[in-house]
DNA sequence: TCATTTTTGTTAAATGTTTCACAATCTTCA
DNA sequence: TGAAGATTGTGAAACATTTAACAAAAATGA
C-alpha cells in the first residue's frame, strides 16, 4: 500500500478526515465536494485535494468524491478495519475519561486492560474494563498489544513507559510532560495539556489582530 | 516586544522550553548549552538557537545560557508574569482531571470557575474550585478571562461556545472532536484525544523501519 | 597572557508544506 | 447529443521550517 512518501503533515490529516467522513456517511451524505469537504474540516480545498492524490485517483472529476468510498479507503490506511488493542496506564481521572470516551465505538480501538497503583481501584471494571495492579504490567505479555496510553503522573511516567516496553510494547500516546528517553525503535507522541494551554494563550495575546485560523 | 516575525512553530516550541527550565531551575542547573538543552527536550540544538535567536542574542558564546535568565525572558513571553484567568466548560472525568492538574503550580494560569449542567455538580468545589450551573454562562462576564477550556461532549460543544462567546471568550482550548463554526476573530486550539491514537496507530504500522524521532 | 576549546548567532542550503493555476474530464441538462 | 458547468489531479510557485556550515566571540586553562 502506498506509504513511503506520504508527508507527515497529510498523515497527520487522516484521521479527521476519516472521522468526518464517518459523520457523513452517517447523516446520508453520499458525495462531497473536495471544497464543501474543506470547509466542514477547515482546510483548504486544495490541501485536501493533494492529500487523496497521494493514494491515487480517488474522486470524479466534475462530481467529487464518494463519501462512503472514500471512508472504506481511509479506514484501511488507517488499519481500522482491524481491531488495534491498547493498554491504558493509569486510571485517574484522565485515565477514566479516555475509558469512558472508550474509542471503540466509531474507532476499531479497544482498550483492553487498565493498569494503576491504586489497590481500591484493582480488581474494579472502570467502563467495562478490568484494572490491574501495576506491577503486573511487566510480567504480563503485551506482544499483541498496538500501543499504550500513559496516563500516570509525571514523575511516575518515564518508569511505567519502561516496564510496559519490557512487556512488549513499541508505541504511547503520553499525556504526562515528561519527555520520555526510550530506545529509538519505540515510537512516541505527547498530548500535553500545560502546553497547549500556554500556546493558547500565547496566541492571543500575540495577534490582536493577525488572525491565524489554524 | 519582538513578536510578528516569530514563526508559528517556533512559537508553539517556547511553552516546552519554559517548563523545561523551570525544571532545570529547580534542579540548581544555572547554565546550559543548547546541544544539551536541545538533548532534553528532544529538539535539535540549532532549531534551539534559531528560535532563541528570533527574541535577540539570549545566551553567551562559548558558554551558553543562564537559565534563570532564559526562564525569566521566556516567562514574560507567554505572558506567565501576570496571572491568566481561565473558565472551564464540563467538569467530567476529564475536565476534573484538568482542574486537579490545576495549572497554577508552575504556570501563572487559574481555571477560576467551572460550569457544568449536572444539578449534583453545581454549588459544589473540584479541587477548589466552584462548579456554576451552564445557564449562568451566558449572563456572566467574563470580559476578564483569557480563554475557556472546553471539555463538553461533543453534541453540546458547538452551543456551549457560542454561549461563552456572548459572555466574552475570545479563546478555546477545545477537547472535542467538533470543528466549531466560530467568527474569525475567536481562536480555537484542538486537542483530539482520538486523532491522536489514530495517528499514533497509523505511524506505528507504516513505519517498521523508518524512524521519526518527533 | 595567549592558545585552545566551546558555543553562540546567522547566512545559506536543503527540505517540507501549502497554495496557485489550469488542463483534463466528468456531470448535468436542455 | 452537445454545450455549459463543476471539480479533480497535478506541476510549478510560494512559503515555511529545519539543518548545515562557519565566523565571531567568549570561556578556559596552562
Amino acid at each position: 500500500m502506498a506509504s513511503q512518501k506520504v508527508p507527515q503533515a497529510t498523515a497527520e490529516r487522516l484521521p479527521l478526515y476519516y472521522r468526518t467522513l464517518q459523520r457523513l456517511v452517517a447523516i446520508g451524505k453520499t458525495r462531497i465536494s473536495s471544497s464543501e469537504f474543506g470547509s466542514i474540516v477547515q482546510i483548504d480545498s486544495t490541501t485536501i485535494r493533494k492529500d487523496f492524490s497521494y493514494f491515487g485517483a480517488l474522486g470524479r472529476k466534475g462530481y467529487g468524491y464518494d463519501t462512503q468510498r472514500l471512508m472504506e479507503f481511509l479506514k484501511k490506511i488507517l488499519y481500522q478495519d482491524e481491531l488495534s488493542k491498547v493498554i491504558l496506564i493509569g486510571a485517574g481521572h484522565l485515565g477514566t475519561a479516555l475509558l469512558n470516551h472508550n474509542f471503540q465505538k466509531n474507532n476499531n480501538t479497544k482498550i483492553v486492560r487498565a493498569y494503576d497503583v491504586d489497590p481500591s481501584k484493582v480488581g474494579k471494571e472502570i467502563s467495562g474494563t478490568e484494572v490491574h495492579p501495576m506491577n503486573e504490567l511487566v510480567t504480563d505479555d503485551n506482544s499483541d498489544i498496538t500501543a499504550a496510553i500513559l496516563t500516570v503522573p509525571s514523575a511516575h511516567a518515564q518508569e511505567a513507559a519502561e516496564m510496559a516496553i519490557a512487556s512488549g510494547i513499541h508505541g504511547f500516546l503520553n499525556f504526562s510532560p515528561t519527555r520520555l528517553v526510550l530506545p529509538a525503535d519505540v515510537y512516541v507522541r505527547h498530548v500535553d495539556m500545560t502546553v497547549e494551554l500556554q500556546a493558547l494563550i500565547y496566541f492571543l495575546n500575540h495577534s490582536m489582530e493577525e488572525r491565524k485560523s489554524e
